[in-house]
Order: C-alpha cells, then structure tokens, then sequence
DNA sequence: AAAAAATGAAACGGTTCCGAAACAAACATT
DNA sequence: AATGTTTGTTTCGGAACCGTTTCATTTTTT
C-alpha cells in the first residue's frame, strides 16, 4: 500500500467500516479494548498489564478491567508468569484471532470499493 | 487508492489510529457515534433521527443521545424542520468538520507508514 | 529477617450507555 | 372535528465504564 488516502476516502472508509460493525450488532469494543486487543496481537510477547497501561498511557485498572471484559468475551486469557509471580501474561486466543481476521478482512474489502 | 490492504496492514492501521485516539484523551467517541457522525458529514442533508437510525439499524433513542452527546461536544447543531415540525434536522458544525478532519488525517498519515 | 517496592486486582462513587416502554407534539385521515 | 400515525424525546431499571484509592501478593533491597 503505496498510496496515501485522501482526507475523502480515509473518512469514508472509517464510515463504511464502523456501519458494518454497528450493524452487526457485535461484541462492540470500546476504542481503548480495540486497541489493546490489537496491542496483543500485533506485538511480540510478553504482554503484562503494566506494559499496555505505559504504551497506551492509561491506568492499570483500565486494562484490567479491559481484559476482563474481553476474557468474558473469549478474545484473550490471562495466566500467571511462573519466572515472577506477580505479572500476568496476557495470551492470544483462536476466538480473539478470528475477531481481528474479520475486522482486517471489512477494511481490506472496503478499501478496495474506494 | 488501487492497491488493497493485507490483513496485517489494515490491523497496523487501525492499531496506530487507536493508540493516537487513546493516548491524546480525546473526547472519545464510541463506534456509533462516529459512525453517525461520519454519516451526517459524508452524506448528503438531510438528515433526520429516523433516517439515521434506519441506516444504521439501531432505535431511534440511540440516536437522540448520541446527537444529545455529540451536540455537547459542539459536533453537530439539531434545528426543526420548518416544512413538517416533527422532524428534527441535524446539521453540521465547523467544530464536527475539524473533528473529522484530524482524523482523516491521522488515517492517511499512517496509511502511507505502512 | 525486615522493610521497601512493584505488580495486578478489587472497592468505591459517579457518570454514561443501553433496550424497552411510555410520552408529547405535529401531521394525516376520515 | 375526531381519531389514528408519525416523529422525536423522555423515563425507567439495569449494565458497563471510568478515575482514584486501597488491597493482597510477590519480589527486591537493606
């Protein structure tokens, strides 16, 4: 992807995407879930609570209660860390996987229509 | 924009916009009341409670709070329609127009990163 | 071994959002 | 004019989220 997106196309690819996801009816996700979702699954591991909360510059009780909502959800799980007991190693699932493939997948077709 | 998004892409896009709208503690929109914003600004007027909340497949009280939301953030004005006073017009503001832009703009600015 | 620091989670109060139902006002129909 | 429809808003109880503070556990330091 070499082209820029004009100011246009950017908003209505933003639009058409966000409509598909209202639509739906989805697990909605509030930008900040969205974000430390794709925080997970983008970057190397490890994931701790306290490494998210310094990258997106938010509290710690943020992400906690985030990974709550989204390991209700089934699109991450928590296990301890058996080298230092205190961190939580935030893990990817085949669910939370699905949910991005099908989000990138709404953002590759609709920017293809522009 | 010819070329498509690979899955990886379109995930790096949509990370790097979320961080932006994370860290900077905008006022942040939920995924309706952008979409409804989008829809107001990218659609041609005019726009009303009921037409919107048929677009978009929600109930008509979703809409009425979003636009009660987003009026007290400046980003869009209601104004009765004088042709049949039942309806509500929702009309653009030059804050809403600012709001969108810089949005637009962080998703071209990124795009062209990747 | 004792004190300090770090990590993640829980508690608390306040705000916002939701879906469904009830509502007031304006128009249409008869 | 009287009834029924349409439009947008408000209300209600319940759920989710937020920021801050406090807590329990584990590790590090002294």
């Amino acid at each position: 992807m070499s082209l820029p997106l004009s100011t246009p196309q950017a908003l209505r690819l933003w639009h058409h995407v966000g409509l598909a996801q209202v639509r739906d009816a989805e697990p909605d996700l509030s930008t900040r879930q969205m974000t430390i979702l794709l925080s997970i699954y983008l970057e190397a591991p490890p994931h701790t609570v306290r490494a998210l909360a310094a990258k997106l510059a938010v509290s710690k009780p943020v992400i906690t209660r985030a990974l709550d909502a989204m390991g209700k959800l089934g699109l991450v799980t928590r296990r301890r860390d058996g080298a230092d007991l205190r961190n939580v190693l935030i893990q990817r699932t085949v669910q939370g996987s699905l949910y991005l493939e099908r989000l990138a997948d709404l953002v590759s077709a609709k920017s293809q229509e522009l």
